[in-house]
DNA sequence: AAATTTACTAACCATTTGGTTAAACCAATT
DNA sequence: AATTGGTTTAACCAAATGGTTAGTAAATTT
């Protein structure tokens, strides 16, 4: 074996695969750059994975199975709504700090093939949102919180936390302000966000 | 001239060629495609148009300024600043909805090539948000809203207009709603976002 | 109505691209 | 040292694709 370390061949194809993906997309991404990128045969990739859109899929699945768990446990955990809402947010623009192309990536190609997410990823897998819909159904009727749907309220979550991701481009232009205060602006919001749904919702 | 209706077919390249970049993206667009949703020849794309990558920017750019002027004109008149809030939320929600892939074309090829912006759209043509800058602090001095930056109002109020119709397909699994179903919670977003917002901030 | 310009098309071309093949390489086993 | 089986590569291929060309048809001008 060449491979020292125990990075095994296929996992540096899907290292490589996933950085090519994740900048161009699957119509943008080349085989040859994504061989050039590991330093192999470009047909080694298919000796690994048959084709193009097999090591798409590899590599899709692998973004989404790492982005979906950590959304599960603060949604599941046994902590109060609010506690929820503070951990979701400040544990998710960590996460994605440090993968700032998922969220892209991820959202673009279900675009693409709306579909690919029940033909490619088990149901298990999803986060259910299921208990943090009855905390905010029991919060309402208990008075704690201010009426609201809880689906509603979930993606008002999910929105404030990925937006900023997505839109990147798009907003520094907007707000005319340079990579670095923008970064600022993100860390910032890892409780600016919880505190400002919070606010919203509380009684 | 073959053309009817003063439709020129200058404009039926434009809208066929929206229509598939949209859905496709620049890379995932075939010329051929484009030629055969126009019912024109090939080469008569690239008699108006010359190149693949100039009918792209053609397409961005109307894309583009489409959107800037109704967020422009929200941001800019002289009403109040919840009153722009609702407003802006209103219009802009009911705006996407007539044109549900218009946020997702602009966000991904701004992530394919986030000089793009600067490069084709004049400065003069980006919506200020100046003037709700001022507002907002006007309203934090005054104490009419809680303390809040003004730059991450902006962010929220985008984010959570925008990202339900970018992660539609994603929301929807998460939610296990029918298309039905989520188009009725878009709805219910007219007025929901900006209640939400003005509930966070409101002293 | 002849000449010229504009709009449009069929056929073609060069390059790129995903994918294949046959052979070489290499480590473990006999 | 010969065999074997998995791994890797160079060279190749067919199809797809953006773009061109040379010519036709339809307006417009003279």
């Amino acid at each position: 074996m060449k491979n020292k370390k125990d990075i095994t061949t296929e996992s540096l194809i899907l290292k490589s695969a996933k950085r090519i993906f994740e900048r161009k997309g699957m119509e943008g991404a080349r085989m040859q750059e994504i061989a050039d990128e590991a330093g192999i045969n470009k047909a080694l990739l298919h000796y690994y994975f048959r084709s193009k859109q097999l090591l798409f899929e590899a590599v899709f699945k692998n973004a989404f199975l790492l982005l979906a768990p950590s959304l599960n446990k603060v949604l599941n955990n046994d902590s109060s709504l609010f506690d929820k809402i503070r951990g979701f947010s400040n544990n998710y623009i960590s996460f994605i700090i440090k993968h700032p192309y998922l969220p892209n990536f991820i959202i673009q190609e279900l675009n693409r093939n709306p579909n690919f997410l029940n033909q490619i990823i088990e149901k298990k897998h999803f986060p259910s949102i299921e208990k943090f819909k009855n905390q905010v159904d029991q919060g309402v009727a208990d008075g704690t919180i201010k009426p609201i749907d809880p689906f509603q309220l979930f993606i008002n979550l999910v929105s404030l936390n990925i937006l900023p991701f997505l839109a990147a481009p798009l907003l520094k232009s907007f707000l005319t302000i340079n990579d670095a205060d923008y970064q600022q602006l993100l860390e910032n919001r890892k409780t600016e966000v919880a505190d400002f749904i919070i606010n919203s919702i509380k009684a």
